[in-house]
DNA sequence: GCATTTAATTGATCGCCGTTCAATTTAAAA
DNA sequence: TTTTAAATTGAACGGCGATCAATTAAATGC
């Protein structure tokens, strides 16, 4: 019905990812569809199209939404925590907790990607950095000076192996295998890592 | 046009899972479709729903066959390790080659997913029991027989660091992290909890 | 206030997809 | 040879992402 007024881009930007992250944690990511989206914001398609540009960027700015939770939920965990060194495991808690109660949403953060060689939008890197930084802090909070020059490398590989006993939990790879306790175990093998830092091998 | 007789319900079950195989390995599991298999093999849709029942059925015998290859792959590998201390390295080595080669196939495995609430046959839990009974091997092998009970849940945990590993470098999170070594790291972060195991702690 | 321009919005259209199932064809059984 | 049973087909259905000519409403110029 051409230029409305009801809503401003920006606004218009803000119905279509609020809305399709909500569909997106009802349904999850097979079940995700477009015209879903539109017809619950009131839209028809092709205004998805005009307003992102493709449904690829609507997929990127509600999984960046994902990301925003994620963060906050983080520290929220971490700004709760008041001994200092149970703040690695609080944070290893949340990544499982929150995995856990936005299945939907975390598991498409990984079941989605681009098209090959597109790379992901500065904006959705540098969430992904942040949550990274957090954990790098972390880590760094518990080495010693001597050894501190590994957070970095430490804090990155540590994100992969919590992450895979996290997607193992969520699959069901680890049901299967007969472990019960995937927090317990991701935990202890961050506390293996960082004992071995911390003796400087 | 009824029962024929140029193949056998089992050679049809055979042409179907290796051209779904070969399908998928090209095309990725988002491309992948049914009635371009059946095409290929010279068959019309239908067929597969006679042969597999549903379209996940057929998906799960072509994950089964990425996961025979996968295991032939890795005890390739370990059959040609003279020294026995760096089996469990080579057994990395093996899992991450094997990701990279077969991309589409590897990614295919985490990507399908069967419905909530039903569970992967049994035939092919006994496959993904066979890799882990593998590295199980190897980890007791390298463990003090006095907490070599422990072989078990730390082979579990280590399969997910690694996959958690493997999947990063995969889906270019670990490129997009600055890191530019994944294998590495995966072996050094195994190679930190087997320490702290064959230390008692 | 009216006409013109410009931009937003629509939804039909296209070519796919998975799934179903009546109709057909073929082999085996009687 | 007839009958029965099983295999195979492909049209049909509903839904998908993507495109884009047509339409509608706001902004601009007069």
């Amino acid at each position: 019905m051409g230029r409305r007024s009801d809503h401003s881009r920006e606004e218009l930007r803000e119905l279509f990812v609020a809305q399709g992250h909500a569909l997106l944690s009802e349904v999850g990511f097979v079940r995700f569809s477009a015209r879903e989206v539109a017809k619950q914001v009131g839209y028809s398609v092709g205004t998805i199209y005009n307003v992102f540009g493709s449904l690829d960027a609507l997929m990127v700015e509600v999984n960046g939404r994902t990301l925003d939770m994620w963060i906050a939920f983080l520290e929220a965990r971490l700004s709760a925590c008041e001994d200092g060194a149970a703040r690695l495991d609080a944070a290893i808690g949340a990544y499982f907790d929150f995995a856990l109660g936005h299945r939907h949403a975390w598991t498409a953060l990984y079941d989605f990607r681009l098209p090959d060689g597109s790379e992901s939008p500065a904006f959705y890197r540098e969430k992904v950095a942040t949550i990274t930084g957090v954990i790098v802090r972390e880590i760094a909070a518990v080495l010693p000076v001597s050894v501190r020059e590994r957070a970095v490398p430490l804090a990155r590989s540590l994100l992969a192996s919590v992450h895979g006993h996290c997607f193992f939990a969520l699959n069901g790879t680890f049901a299967m295998l007969g472990e019960d306790d995937p927090l317990a175990a991701a935990k202890a093998r961050v506390a293996d890592s960082v004992a071995c830092a911390i003796s400087g091998r």
